[in-house]
DNA sequence: GCGTTTTCGCTACGACTCGTAGCGTAATGC
DNA sequence: GCATTACGCTACGAGTCGTAGCGAAAACGC
């Protein structure tokens, strides 16, 4: 048990604005090289550092693209639009947009085909990306319960089990659309997916 | 024009049995390693041919994994269970078993990422895995259709959209729950998860 | 048989990336 | 001033890449 760490205990701090040089960085790499083609190198060239710098704040290639990745689900929001068809809608439709940029593409994808050999990228996966997500679904559900549109759940593990569900339906149609059938998820696309959710949703209640 | 392969013109033909060697020392060695550890070097010194052998009969790393994957979907099929549920349900199970194999999680989806950058990759994974899958969501439907537990679709173009649908919302929840959500897609989560997809089938016709 | 053609296994190669170590310097707290 | 940490830079062995060149093996037409 070490004291709590105030900031920084001793010695130079490191420099804030070279994670976000980074970072930016990363994903300029990720578009125009894509995953495979990414080497640190050139991430720590583009982005003016010393490559020792950057193995100094990441463990590798890995980490650094997840975290790269995470910022772009920031802008992520739930909107109060009136009804749950609307508010599934918007935020389907933002969900869609992120994916459409080729930095979220080709990383994402890597990261998470990574995970399937390593539990601890996995977890930062689901805490700095999946977490963020996961929280509009539980917003959006409360807002229906409330709007009266979806039945109060009264076993807490039950509703666990169909937040997940909810979930996984939702991000996977969303992520299988726009990278394995390579169509975008325009505006007639989520329509008709939300109109099966809710529908299903309803009647399975 | 040239005139029509006669299976091999002239010279020592290609050893059938290196393929599938070749192929299987693949998926063992992206168990063993992994998408991004897997060496092309590697995998010839367990199949037992040269390297260069390999280079003559695949492009690289990608296209080798794409083939050795496609292999695992061969056994997908959709017996008539005698309802739109246990048909669902039954090759939802099915799809779920492939992909919880380590050497379908960590090849898929690294492929699939490179997809994102690559057209002609792209489209040797529709017609190689895609495909085969999308059979069977056409073949549960008109089943479906002659059960009258779906109504018929007169306009082929709306046909076709929600065949599309359907196929990126089964596949893409799947994937989602083993691989991101990093659960088992066991039988009581598809039981739920098929409820919500007729019911909402159903109710969106 | 005999020449032609193609595949195969093997070796070797330059180019590149990896992750780390070492060093001198810069920036902070005590 | 002194200890401590971050930084930029260089250099390094190890590993992988994809290709070229070679001789031998296995099919064909004659």
């Amino acid at each position: 048990m070490q004291s709590r760490t105030p900031a920084s205990r001793a010695g130079r701090p490191r420099d804030p604005a070279a994670d976000a040089a980074i970072l930016a960085a990363t994903r300029q790499a990720l578009v125009e090289l894509g995953w495979s083609k990414l080497t640190l190198g050139d991430v720590a060239t583009r982005a003016g550092v010393a490559k020792t710098t950057l193995y100094r704040r990441w463990a590798g290639k890995n980490e650094l693209v997840v975290d790269a990745v995470a910022e772009l689900f920031d802008e992520l929001e739930l909107p109060d639009r009136g009804s749950l068809a609307d508010d599934i809608e918007g935020v389907v439709l933002q969900f869609a947009a992120i994916l459409a940029r080729p930095e979220a593409k080709s990383g994402l994808m890597a990261v998470v085909a990574e995970a399937t050999r390593d539990d601890a990228l996995r977890e930062r996966i689901r805490s700095s990306i999946v977490e963020r997500q996961m929280r509009l679904v539980l917003q959006g559900r409360a807002r229906a319960q409330k709007r009266g549109e979806l039945p109060p759940e009264p076993d807490p593990r039950e509703a666990a089990r169909t937040v997940d569900l909810i979930f996984d339906v939702v991000a996977g149609a969303v992520v299988h659309r726009t990278l394995v059938s390579g169509k975008a998820a325009d505006e007639e696309w989520v329509r008709s997916f939300t109109r099966v959710l809710i529908g299903g949703l309803a009647s399975s209640a």
